[in-house]
DNA sequence: TGATGAAAAATTGTATACGATCTAATTTGC
DNA sequence: GCAAATTAGATCGTATACAATTTTTCATCA
């Protein structure tokens, strides 16, 4: 069975054949497919993908897959080793901690920028990217949420009209996916939609300084709804615990 | 032949297998040797870079080699079109201009947790990798003194041992090297040393806040070593001039 | 002479085959 | 019964073959 492909839909879809650097083709298409599976947690961090299987699902040799898998190593989401494999990225604490102090440092600045060129079309826009989130949010469905959230965020740096930033940021967000899946501590994920909303505020009011500002608290708020404090691994505390008993 | 390829050479060796996310292996050595070409500008903007040929180069097939050059394509340095081939980039004015200011923006936050992380025998690394430029630059070698001058500030990203960050700036320094082959006007190569002086000064003394200052001076200055100025291209000069003619 | 079009050559896109390496299951020895 | 070694299976790394596409060449005609 060849080409079930399920097409991108225009929001879920954040990434585009720039984030690739790829032309269009069917690599691209397995890409864009594995990058909104792993975005919408449809696919658990450390997950086997095997090559011959992901080949048969998508109805397509290993060449092409192979080509998918490395073009997606590259962008952070799925790590390689050689003669094991592929598997989808198990971000570590440290990578973690990185990830939201380069956001936390880029998209400031972004919002900034946005502010300034916003016009009253991007506005509309970034309001039917919240409503979708809320409709997926009221559904239940927490994948697609999360994913909305991030398209949301990458939304804004293409406003801002920053192709070199945004591509980071696009690359950020993917892997703060990833990060929210292994780390993510808190049951509400309502707090993101206060700050997406004060921003609006901002972008409407043209307010440069204000969005940057809300950005920031935003990123570092996320950055705290993780739980990233070192786990010792079981065998080490087994040890620890017959040691002292 | 087979494995005729240079061994990386401790300096001008900036990238590592993490800056293509790939295992060791032949790809690897075939990206990282392409990469260091492209540096040193031993390979122009918009050469051609034929499977066939790269990879009777290297003594590798072509499967080898298409790999090696979608990894560079993912890091900005090749640009594949669909059944044409792959191109070694040729950055726009824009891309150039965004370069630059997200440089602006990431480095000097660099050098400023650098400062703080760093260590003598750090310092001591650093001095070497301006030794070795100078050398290269009394050597007549531009393009080498140029990679090594990249070096300098990848090294500094290292000391801040930020991963994330100093990925990003990997990235930003390669495509900088491909836009000063383009675009660079100044004929003093000179002025560089001067601020990598001073922030060795900064660094010695652990002055984060001086050498942040420092830093963002020197990509500005950098910046506008280049002439960015639109060029209009011959075809539509050419219309211009015999419609008023 | 210059433009047009068709045929030939070169180059890339993809599938498949085979060897190398890793994983696991089974056997063997203690 | 358990650990180590061996073997069978699965998976990846690479080369090569063929199809699809582009580029070049060259003959033809206005």
């Amino acid at each position: 069975m060849a080409r079930s492909i399920t097409a991108p839909d225009g929001f879920g879809a954040a990434a585009t054949h720039e984030t690739f650097q790829l032309p269009p083709g069917r690599t691209l298409d397995i890409c864009l497919n594995l990058h909104n599976a792993i975005l919408e947690h449809r696919l658990a961090p450390g997950m086997k993908l095997s090559e011959d299987e992901v080949g048969e699902i998508y109805g397509a040799s290993r060449t092409v897959v192979r080509a998918a898998l490395q073009a997606l190593a590259h962008s952070g989401l799925v790590t390689i080793a050689r003669n094991r494999g592929a598997f989808v990225s198990r971000p570590s604490i440290r990578e973690a901690q990185e990830v939201f102090e380069a956001r936390a440092l880029i998209e400031p600045r972004i919002a900034r920028l946005a502010a300034h060129a916003m016009k009253a079309s991007d506005l509309k826009k970034l309001k039917k990217h919240m409503d979708a989130e809320h409709a997926a949010l009221a559904s239940g469905d927490k994948g697609k949420a999360l994913a909305l959230s991030g398209a949301f965020h990458i939304a804004i740096a293409d406003i801002a009209d920053q192709q070199v930033l945004s591509q980071m940021v696009r690359s950020l967000i993917s892997r703060s996916s990833l990060i929210i899946a292994l780390y993510w501590r808190r049951a509400d994920t309502t707090c993101e939609s206060h700050a997406h909303h004060a921003l609006l505020k901002a972008f409407s009011e043209k307010d440069g300084s204000a969005a940057e500002e809300i950005q920031k608290s935003h990123i570092v708020d996320l950055h705290s709804g993780l739980d990233l404090r070192e786990k010792q691994d079981p065998k080490s505390s087994l040890a620890d615990a017959l040691k002292s008993g």
